[in-house]
DNA sequence: GGGGTATAAATGGTCAGACCATTCAATGGA
DNA sequence: TCCATTGAATGGTCTGACCATTTATACCCC
């Protein structure tokens, strides 16, 4: 019936009334804020406590912080990158798989398709066809180029669901897409006949697009999808480990001791 | 060919290293790290500069803080929550319409409602069955317990997200969910045979889930959140114009109705 | 007069020490 | 034995100071 009384943090009150003035829109982004010690005065609080109170809003992606003159927090204007981290976290900590990400991809892209197929413009073709071309110069020059060609290959499918006009699918897929590249594209496929069938697959599957024909767009980004995540797991598979495994990014972080603590002095 | 170089923050070196030694495992979940004055003397910074950090892995999800003796830092691993905050968030401040989020919610939900028939244990068929009777009971109870209904409809939804036992969907799902529930809830029907239809709607989804009718179950819930979708949109045109209603592109988005508010802002 | 440089002001970044608030466990009394 | 009291440990907040960075302005030289 009734929940557990939280004492309110002075900073979280702080960080709840600019996230409000964000999120509702009274603080457009772009727009600068106060000076820090303004702010202080604002609120009635100290210093520091403004400070923690700002350094949660910049982590949460509403505020950047500038230094120097004529700087301090500014409203930004939030992108898919937030979501994108908060994801990749999970999968380092293996709480989503490879086989999570696939599945869900899966179902995402065949839909993103087939709304492309409804929506798309004039100028959404004009787009994709030049994506296309370039992806297939970066096919035809070889494996040498096969980083680019797979650069070409995401910004394809990025394109496509830009052509949905809904900015949702595109925040959602770049998220999947960045993180499945930062993590599992050891097991993406080199061999010249893989590279060429997804090449074929995005052709045929721009096509439906330009002709308006959603079930067929559907039909082939599905079958796309499936045959690009059939490979990689069956790379994962080879590999005899099962996804997900360790970033491939690392920072060589300076070993540590600090921060551990071995034994828990409350016997 | 070079980047600009940022100076590093002494509360971003510490943030990173605890950071990695969470995301690496040295630091296992449940352990409670030292406390703040014996971490400011090992990582030799201040206090008010260790406690940033803090409440920067803190809203990252890696930390939680208590209070008291034998309090402090203490290990936690983020979930799927931090993942449906972060997109919750930023599907609000991309301003998306109630168009937007009704399309993006049909074809989740549908490939939700396919998964679920495919995967659903038994416990998930028992726990279906038993939110299924709670919102029936809810429904009989006439408009009083309306709000109860509609609670419990949600709750079937996002169980079901659940049976496919992919974080991924129930994330997605979650945050489509809070938005619609929380800003564009006003245009609900409130009507008693619309909510038996709804509820029908559901009984008919579990039933074909347990039966593992993967096909029928994405027809059902395809076909629910559309008729849902069109109530709402219907009602959002009656109001006015004030209701987005099919926005085709707004590279350069205009204020959307919440954008306006009156109360005082203290900055 | 024009352009580049030095200076100053504004602002965030960090530090030091202090005191308050909360929590838990040890202590002591009923 | 049980419970209330008390004190210690810990996070929460405040004050005030100084350093580092950035930008704008004034200045000087050409």
């Amino acid at each position: 019936m009734f929940q557990t009384v939280r004492p309110t943090k002075v900073f979280q009150d702080v960080v709840a009334q600019i996230e409000e003035a964000i999120l509702s829109g009274r603080l457009a982004a772009g727009e600068t804020l106060p000076s820090e010690r303004e702010l202080k005065a604002m609120f009635g609080v100290s210093r520091p406590t403004l400070r923690e109170a700002l350094r949660v809003l910049e982590e949460k992606g509403l505020i950047e912080i500038r230094l120097g003159t004529g700087g301090g927090p500014v409203v930004t204007r939030p992108d898919a990158g937030r979501v994108t981290e908060t994801l990749a976290r999970l999968i380092r900590l293996q709480k989503v798989s490879l086989a999570h990400l696939a599945e869900f991809r899966e179902g995402l892209e065949a839909q993103v398709a087939a709304q492309a197929a409804r929506r798309r413009s004039a100028a959404d073709i004009k787009r994709l066809r030049a994506l296309l071309a370039q992806a297939r110069s970066f096919l035809e020059a070889g494996p040498v180029r096969r980083e680019e060609f797979l650069a070409a290959d995401r910004g394809i499918h990025l394109a496509i669901a830009d052509a949905t006009g809904n900015p949702i699918y595109q925040s959602v897929l770049a998220s999947v897409h960045e993180n499945i590249h930062r993590y599992y594209d050891r097991f993406l496929s080199m061999a010249e006949p893989e590279l060429r069938e997804n090449y074929d697959d995005l052709e045929a599957l721009v096509a439906a697009i330009a002709r308006g024909d959603a079930p067929g767009a559907r039909r082939i980004a599905a079958g796309h999808v499936m045959r690009f995540n059939a490979r990689m797991q069956r790379r994962a598979a080879d590999e005899g480990r099962s996804a997900p495994l360790a970033p491939r990014r690392r920072r060589t972080a300076g070993p540590p001791p600090h921060a551990r603590r071995n034994e828990d002095p409350r016997i």
